[in-house]
DNA sequence: CATAAGCCCTGCCCGC
DNA sequence: TGCGGGCAGGGCTTAT
């Protein structure tokens, strides 16, 4: 699914369009993760303020409240400015004046979630323990070598646990390992002060290329038509079996935590 | 039947 | 020893 280049580059693509629009009405598919916690009706008149994004989460901000959507595993959002029937995995619609945000989601472990306050409870539960934004300056690798002492877990689950940093899924994850050449089940309290400045900036790397890009292509991301062009070609990612580009070796694929994990054994030796 | 891009929840375990 | 935080595993759903 969409991870953050994905969702950053979604947000990019319908914020001109939402932004200054006003509901006209909202329309619910089958249920997502979690209720939208309010009538949809209620939010009929309200205006969208701005579009913006924490982590793999998309942040409507309206003159009154605010919406928070995931696009889960299988999420995408498509802009229509001409009205067109709800497929079978159109689950929720934000009808505007200006055209309707459609969301696209077979999966349904995508969600939309209303919440009246900043301090919303729900909003609290989902945003409150993100980490620091990759590509900002808060993210600075003395912080993040602090952030990693104590954890014992595999590097690898704790850049994808999304407490210490945001956005970085399965593939960015065996991505990044892989340019900062460190294995994955490494526990992360290990990593010398030297490597974490190389996996910061991997991480910034990887996720900043694929901004570039406009995303990586994943099956499901590109039912929206668009952005199925560019396909980035991956170091270690869904290769098992094939030669290391780097060395040759080939690449080895384990199971962390029911997640695949990708890695050359010998570019990225312990 | 196994696997897939995510992430919250639960219950257990371990270390301070 | 007790408590709190970390961590592993489960589960949601549909398509291939």
């Amino acid at each position: 699914m969409p991870e953050l280049p994905e969702v950053e580059v979604t947000r990019t693509r319908v914020a001109p369009h939402l932004e200054g629009a006003r509901v006209a009405a909202v329309r619910m598919g089958l249920p997502l993760r979690w209720p939208l916690g309010v009538a949809p009706q209620a939010l009929t008149g309200r205006r969208v303020v701005a579009v913006r994004r924490r982590g793999k989460y998309l942040l409507f901000e309206l003159d009154q409240g605010l919406l928070l959507l995931h696009l889960g595993m299988s999420g995408s959002l498509r802009w229509l400015t001409v009205p067109e029937p709800a497929g079978r995995h159109d689950h929720f619609d934000l009808v505007t004046d200006r055209g309707t945000l459609r969301l696209h989601d077979p999966r349904r472990f995508g969600a939309v979630v209303y919440a009246d306050r900043q301090d919303d409870p729900m909003a609290q539960r989902l945003l409150g323990g993100l980490g620091v934004e990759p590509l900002e300056d808060a993210f600075e690798p003395q912080q993040f070598h602090a952030a990693l002492r104590g954890r014992r877990a595999p590097i690898k689950t704790v850049l994808m646990a999304g407490d210490v940093v945001v956005g970085v899924g399965n593939i960015y994850a065996n991505e990044s390992l892989f340019l900062a050449r460190i294995r994955p089940t490494t526990p992360a309290m290990r990593l010398s002060r030297a490597r974490v400045a190389r996996l910061h900036g991997a991480v910034r790397e990887v996720l900043q290329r694929a901004l570039a890009v406009g995303g990586s292509t994943l099956r499901d991301f590109s039912a929206d038509g668009h952005m199925g062009c560019f396909q980035l070609e991956t170091w270690v990612y869904d290769r098992a079996g094939q030669p290391c580009r780097v060395c040759g070796t080939p690449i080895r694929c384990i199971r962390q935590g029911q997640r695949s994990t990708y890695f050359c054994p010998r570019c990225q030796a312990r």
